[in-house]
DNA sequence: ATGCCTCAGCTCCTGAGA
């Protein structure tokens, strides 16, 4: 079984790249995030004809966000928007229970969420974070409760630590690198998680963001703030966990790239 | 260099992203 995770950056501009790269990666789950379109404008058709169905959660102009599933596995169940307890105008969470494609009974709980970027430390988008942050572990922690076969994957807009980052050093304290908002990830992980990407041996340097400017991609100056977080209960399932970088080659890419994770 | 790219939209500039 395999899932994925790929923040688009515009679903309308990057359509046919999703098709193209659904085409030749078959997975069982692919979260969207940065869809910035509503729901009633979401190309359900152009992904029907292809195959795939999809639970759009989406707004205007930013955010959005989505699961994309096969049309010949049955449908996802119990749909989830945002963080239940936390009032969110902004669209970040849509949750859904799968069923693994050989073993149907063998449910998955899905959460695909695009975390606040949170601009700088001392800004308000900064304190929303801090607080989406705090909301989403406490309705984790019940939802693991319930759940206990549970993947959050999606864009984190944070960094686990210095691995994670292509200039440790100048960019120490900054957004998506301070100590708080790592000790939140830290703190995902103390409900029983793990960061599946480093279950494995991993290339150094490896990053899922580059920045649009300066040939950042080509430099390889990145970030990985697109993750992948298993439950314990998953953990032994876990059999890969990688960042693809080939959709970051294409003309007019997402200046993200999907991480896949492949799962027994 | 509060910039450099890219995207959306009350679109020929601005806000936001990260």
């Amino acid at each position: 079984m395999k899932l994925a995770t790929w923040n688009v950056n515009s679903l309308s501009v990057r359509l046919p790249q999703v098709l193209d790269w659904l085409a030749a990666n078959p997975v069982d789950v692919l979260a969207l995030q940065e869809t910035k379109t509503t729901d009633d404008k979401f190309p359900h058709a152009a992904l029907n004809e292809a195959g795939w169905r999809a639970a759009a959660f989406g707004q205007k102009t930013y955010n959005g966000v989505a699961l994309i599933t096969p049309l010949g596995q049955p449908a996802p169940t119990d749909e989830v928007r945002n963080i239940p307890g936390f009032t969110d105008e902004l669209a970040r969470v849509i949750t859904a229970t799968v069923p693994h494609p050989e073993r149907p009974s063998d449910t998955l709980r899905v959460v695909g969420a695009y975390f606040p970027n949170g601009q700088a430390p001392g800004t308000d988008k900064f304190e929303y974070k801090m607080s989406w942050l705090r909301a989403l572990r406490d309705w984790l922690r019940e939802e693991l409760a319930f759940h206990p076969r549970l993947v959050l994957m999606g864009d984190y807009n944070i960094t686990f630590d210095d691995l994670d980052v292509w200039d440790p050093v100048g960019l120490a304290g900054t957004i998506h690198c301070t100590e708080e908002e790592r000790g939140h990830l830290k703190a995902l992980v103390g409900l029983g998680m793990t960061d599946a990407f480093r279950l494995f041996e991993q290339t150094e340097k490896s990053y899922s963001w580059w920045d649009y400017r300066e040939f950042a991609f080509r430099r390889n100056r990145g970030l990985r703030i697109d993750h992948v977080l298993v439950s314990d209960a998953l953990k032994p399932q876990v059999q890969a966990c990688a960042i693809d970088r080939l959709p970051r080659k294409n003309e007019r890419p997402s200046d993200h790239a999907p991480v896949v994770l492949t799962l027994a």
